[in-house]
DNA sequence: GCAGTTCTGTTTATGTTATACACAGTTCCC
DNA sequence: GGGAACTGTGTATAACATAAACAGAACTGC
């Protein structure tokens, strides 16, 4: 494991050399992972197996070994591509808070258009060059506010999980389906709030409440909750600056 | 699949009444899903599956089928069992912060004694009366706030999502291993950045800057934030409602 | 009390997975 | 030109979920 750890690293940072003996390859590991991602992309991470991504050129499943370590590999390569290159945001004026917006606004963006990206960025995975970029990105947003480095990088994992965990809820369904799927699910729930209502009298309150017409503000309201009390805390580090000199 | 949806919520919401005819059934729903928690807590989730729950039992993989349609009710089952009965936090005083603050720890500490639970949770799912418990009592601590039942709904997605998302960074290896794989990762995430530093000079001069120490805040640094901003929040409504009365 | 019905747990089988291994053909280096 | 290195393939294995059919057990209605 620590073997494929380290090939995986390679194949993620490293230059891929081509050796110079044997036959011409017929594949480039950029065309398997557009492969992958184009599979993941209109049918989910779960269609993507090896066989079906081999499927794709007409090449055997054993084939794609030849270019990748195995299937883990496969969907590193294709998360790190499907990020692209990280957001300069260095145009964008009116300080921390604005940028930091537009990070996370990307993000989602980003995150919409590979919802797959989700389930392939759990864990203590090996880490490509467009993960990382994109978070000394977000980091970059909030360096001349005073605050130090572990609460930068706390607060990137705070807005990176927001967005994160909106689009869960948003975009975990094929987009395909998700219009009835969500629906029905929606239809579910309130089935159970009639009939169970009593136990859970808070909740049932407030979905009374709430117009149905609010349904994506999700991901802003969030983030601006989070931005305003970062607002704060930097607010004392700047006054905490002031008294110091 | 809708029947299936229709079952799996007959499992977690109904009462399993037991047919008359026929012989006893050797095991019980309770039990299985214990096992299957028991798996799930010791090995991942990816070590439960069917056959392996039924060994539990020293029971045939399909002998499951007579209590379980499927995995992904299993999972659910296991999922509701695990969360437990939620918190009730009338007696905490001070008002909606401890109120809330409380729940995310209880939350936290749960997730903590089951991190598969966090992979069982994700996607539109059937949903269990623990689950909804768990949403029921955190809308409870902010209903007396002024704010808008939307509001309340997008803040409990913000709260529950900052601490899966902490707990998604911290818990996802099987805690016999997580120190050293840890370990490993921030070895090689580290190494990466000595070698490409110039790619990512926002990032590697906020890890210079964080002390090794600060690792564990990550949780409560977010949710001060996030409660923070909130705070202003519903500050702001309660001028609004005193200037309008 | 007994026949028939219903239910349980098992056996057997199917279709997916990922991936290990050995082989035949191809291409280049020396 | 011969050997080494490399490619794509064929074959094989071990998990996995789950469908279908079956033998035996236990209860219901007579």
């Amino acid at each position: 494991m620590a073997k494929s750890a380290d090939r995986s690293i390679e194949l993620l940072w490293g230059d891929r050399a081509r050796p110079s003996r044997g036959p011409k390859p017929a594949l480039t590991v950029e065309q398997i992972t557009a492969a992958g991602i184009g599979v993941a992309d209109a049918e989910g991470l779960a269609a993507v197996s090896m066989q079906r991504v081999a499927g794709e050129f007409g090449f055997t499943t054993m084939s794609l070994y030849r270019y990748v370590p195995g299937k883990a590999e496969l969907v590193a390569l294709m998360l790190d591509t499907a990020l692209g290159e990280p957001p300069v945001l260095t145009a964008i004026t009116g300080g921390w808070r604005p940028r930091l917006t537009e990070w996370a606004e990307r993000l989602w963006t980003v995150t919409e258009k590979h919802p797959w990206s989700l389930e392939a960025s759990v864990g203590l995975r090996p880490i490509g060059p467009n993960e990382l970029g994109w978070t000394d990105s977000a980091v970059g947003t909030l360096t001349a506010t005073g605050l130090t480095g572990s609460e930068i990088l706390d607060t990137v994992v705070v807005v990176t999980g927001h967005v994160r965990s909106i689009a869960q809820q948003t975009l975990t369904i094929p987009a395909a389906q998700r219009g009835l799927t969500e629906h029905q699910w929606a239809a579910t729930v309130t089935d159970l709030l009639r009939t169970h209502g009593d136990r859970f009298p808070s909740l049932l309150a407030a979905m009374a409440s709430a117009t149905a017409a609010g349904q994506d503000k999700g991901l802003a309201f969030g983030l601006e909750r989070i931005l305003d009390g970062l607002g704060l805390l930097i607010a004392d580090r700047v006054r905490q600056a002031a008294i110091r000199r």
